[in-house]
DNA sequence: TCTGGGGTCCTATAGCCT
DNA sequence: TCTGAGGCTATAGGACCC
């Protein structure tokens, strides 16, 4: 989806439209929080997303700054899958704003069918999105981006050389920016430098594994099967302090009310789980982490919020606190139907 | 001076067991 | 009894994604 947060805003109040709109955080950028969504308006004064309000308002003050409406946002995205699910029920969700649809044995040219996508999803809900389609996720995904808004980008093997080795190799999905720094740091600057360079020498900066996986990457060979479910691997919440916090009882508090949300999601999605984590960043922006693992796995507030306790013992608290986190994960499959009580009860 | 929140996956290390 | 190799699990941290 083209924008999706910022769009749905501009869709909201029509006045917006045209406007430089920043969706995130709060909505006050003089308040701690990152940008999640800017109109393409706001981008043409540099705002990207990730970036830090404060700074987005330096960059364009006039620009208008709303918080994230995620409820609002996760319905629009539910149509959405939807009508992608109306054309093929091979359709892996990545995200509230993009998905993967495997076409392969969906009738038609394949650009017949992203027209028909367009056109229902702006149809139904006068949103824009742009597609990509390749013989890959990986490469479906580099072309998504190449003509935004409202785009659709055809790239076949073929185009590999011409249209993709150009590209900068931060482009690529596994590509952040640290990665970034170590290939620049070696001359590696776009995707066809990357296809050139022996494995082993980028094994050598980046580990085995990474590397078989970017040169694989860069040749066009990556693919992936496009997963239609997946299941839950861990819950948490976490937050950020407006100020920095020292006080013990105050950050045993917050512990407390972020413990109780993971505990209900636990709870809805009928889980239990095996292994409590904290996460604490001090005022330094150094982020730490401590875990404990259970006996047996429980989705008892008592026994989580009694291991919270005791991993947050763990730390020495010499700096102010910027953030605090609670997470669980290590789940067990769950319990289901009647009968199945006294198994349980004997660890069966 | 600034740097969110919800996730996933990978890697290194340490301890324990066979 | 000692030594080493490998496998497994728990832990901590890092990088990346939207």
């Amino acid at each position: 989806m083209d924008a999706f947060f910022a769009a749905i805003e501009q869709l909201r109040r029509p006045d917006l439209k045209g406007k430089p709109v920043v969706v995130g955080g709060s909505g006050d950028p003089s308040k701690r929080g990152v940008v999640s969504t800017a109109s393409y308006e706001a981008r043409a004064f540099g705002i990207r997303s990730a970036m830090p309000l404060r700074t987005a308002h330096q960059r364009c003050p006039h620009a208008v700054f709303l918080p994230v409406d995620f409820h609002l946002y996760t319905r629009a995205s539910r149509r959405i899958k939807e009508i992608l699910r109306e054309f093929t029920s091979r359709c892996e969700s990545a995200g509230l704003d993009e998905a993967y649809l495997d076409i392969t044995d969906v009738e038609g040219p394949s650009e017949a069918i992203a027209r028909a996508i367009q056109e229902r999803i702006r149809s139904e809900t006068l949103l824009t999105c742009s597609i990509g389609i390749a013989p890959t996720k990986l490469l479906a995904k580099i072309a998504s981006d190449m003509q935004k808004p409202a785009g659709i980008t055809i790239l076949s093997n073929d185009d590999l050389r011409a249209k993709v080795w150009p590209l900068a190799a931060r482009k690529l999905i596994g590509v952040g920016p640290k990665t970034e720094e170590r290939l620049l740091a070696m001359g590696v600057a776009t995707i066809g430098d990357l296809a050139n360079l022996p494995i082993a020498t980028l094994a050598g900066r980046i580990g085995e594994s990474h590397a078989a996986y970017l040169h694989d990457a860069a040749w066009g060979r990556r693919d992936s099967p496009v997963l239609t479910s997946r299941e839950l691997k861990s819950i948490s919440r976490e937050t950020t302090f407006q100020e920095d916090l020292t006080d013990r009882d105050r950050l045993v508090a917050v512990l407390r009310e972020l413990t109780e949300p993971v505990v209900r999601d636990l709870e809805r999605h009928e889980l239990r789980a095996r292994t409590v984590s904290i996460k604490l960043r001090t005022a330094d922006f150094r982020t730490w982490n401590r875990q404990a693992t259970l006996a047996r796995p429980t989705r008892s507030f008592d026994d989580i919020w009694a291991a919270v306790e005791r991993c947050f013992e763990r730390f020495d608290l010499d700096k102010p606190v910027r953030l605090l986190g609670v997470g669980v994960k290590g789940f067990e499959a769950p319990v289901d139907a009647p009968g199945t009580t006294a198994q349980e009860e004997l660890g069966l």
